[in-house]
DNA sequence: TGAAAACCATACCGCCGGTACAGTAAATTT
DNA sequence: AAATTTACTGTACCGGCGGTATGGTTTTCA
């Protein structure tokens, strides 16, 4: 029992990496149990099929995610009783996290499967999309939070300011590989957050000295 | 001579559409065949292995992006002599164009790419680099020319903006996609344009307040 | 008209996803 | 300690696909 867990871990671990370095299709049953030193029977143990072996993927992506999400605004709301000031320090725990990767990031399952949805059936696609619309509500609700505090700059729809965090990694993420500068993604992060600061910080603050609350989030 | 370019053509049409729903690994030349209606033998006439497929995939893509960028700068050039109207009536020309597909954005080529990088060789790679580059370039030059005219808010790195756009295009495509809503691209676009005017038009209120002018002597 | 271009037909190889089924070592329960 | 479940191994097989090879055949254009 217990050493299944592991073999199933290890299995999901090694075929992951695949999956974000070749996609789904192009990932090797074979490969993966030379690889993690069991054999094709040993696999078909865990999982019935391919299509099963993308589910316990991404639902192994969604919550490790989750929890990453929730340490960070947890913390965040932990170093500021201030909306906007918790919302900055956790975007800037967020870009940390990011840029202290070794290799840049892995990647976003989430980013590839949508690349390959007619590989999935319908409950791995639901999966992805429920939680998306889970992570960006957790932006919502912390933008709304401000949004009571602070006065928002008009024509801005905080629904598209929250989405567009998801769109920035995933495209920061892209764009870290695409061009070999694991950085890339850390800035893009950094820059959305300035975008945040902008948003709710009314023009005179960026004349005027940084106050003693301000001071943690401004760097 | 004239029907090779024709068949060429169609297989790479088939093929793209196939490659942005499951992956290039998961596209079967077979079904692009038969789709295309022609045999085996043919295919292997046009492209010598699957490889050359990917890498004509990618250099119709970039040259097709680099018309479309050629376009809509130089409409948003003549409609306005100010850089920074210019630029902006250029991503709302980019927001239409993509709001306008019926079908959503098809995808992003390079971004499926990215993560199936092991399954191409080094010119591919280059290919998609050098683009998304030189897009990238495009957009920092657009951003250089405004910054010569108009202030620039402090702590923003304007590579880091021009970067930015092709983040939220490549983000916004995925979220489209995963979450079954095609407007999201192009709201997410318009995002973007509100952030760069944000980002050189400080609030007329600003310059009004009594510390202002320590600040604009200090620049 | 003749050569080059643009294919078609057929046959074949080896790898891979997937199935089936029989057996076994180790862990857990009783 | 025995029984049972868990977690595999081993072997054999099928069909599909990428890719190669080779030898035609039709179409296009100079």
């Amino acid at each position: 029992m217990r050493k299944g867990a592991e073999t199933r871990e290890r299995i999901l671990e090694i075929a992951e990496a695949s999956v974000l370095a070749k996609g789904f299709g192009a990932t090797s049953i074979e490969e993966v149990i030379a690889e993690a030193g069991i054999t094709k029977s040993g696999f078909f143990y865990h999982f019935k099929d391919k299509n099963e072996l993308a589910r316990a993927l991404m639902l192994r992506y969604v919550e490790e995610n989750d929890r990453i999400f929730d340490d960070v605004f947890h913390r965040g709301r932990q170093l500021s009783d201030d909306p906007l000031q918790s919302f900055l320090i956790t975007l800037k725990l967020l870009a940390e996290l990011m840029g202290d990767l070794p290799n840049g990031h892995p990647g976003c399952l989430i980013a590839t499967f949508t690349y390959q949805e007619r590989l999935f059936d319908r409950t791995v696609r639901d999966i992805a999309a429920d939680a998306v619309r889970s992570w960006n509500g957790r932006f919502r609700d912390a933008l709304n939070e401000i949004a009571a505090v602070y006065p928002v700059r008009k024509g801005m729809d905080l629904d598209d300011v929250a989405i567009m965090f998801s769109c920035v990694v995933d495209g920061g993420i892209i764009m870290s590989r695409g061009l070999g500068d694991p950085r890339v993604l850390e800035r893009q992060i950094l820059a959305f957050r300035s975008f945040v600061k902008m948003l709710f910080a009314p023009a005179a603050s960026d004349i005027m000295l940084p106050s003693a609350p301000a001071a943690i989030a401004a760097e």
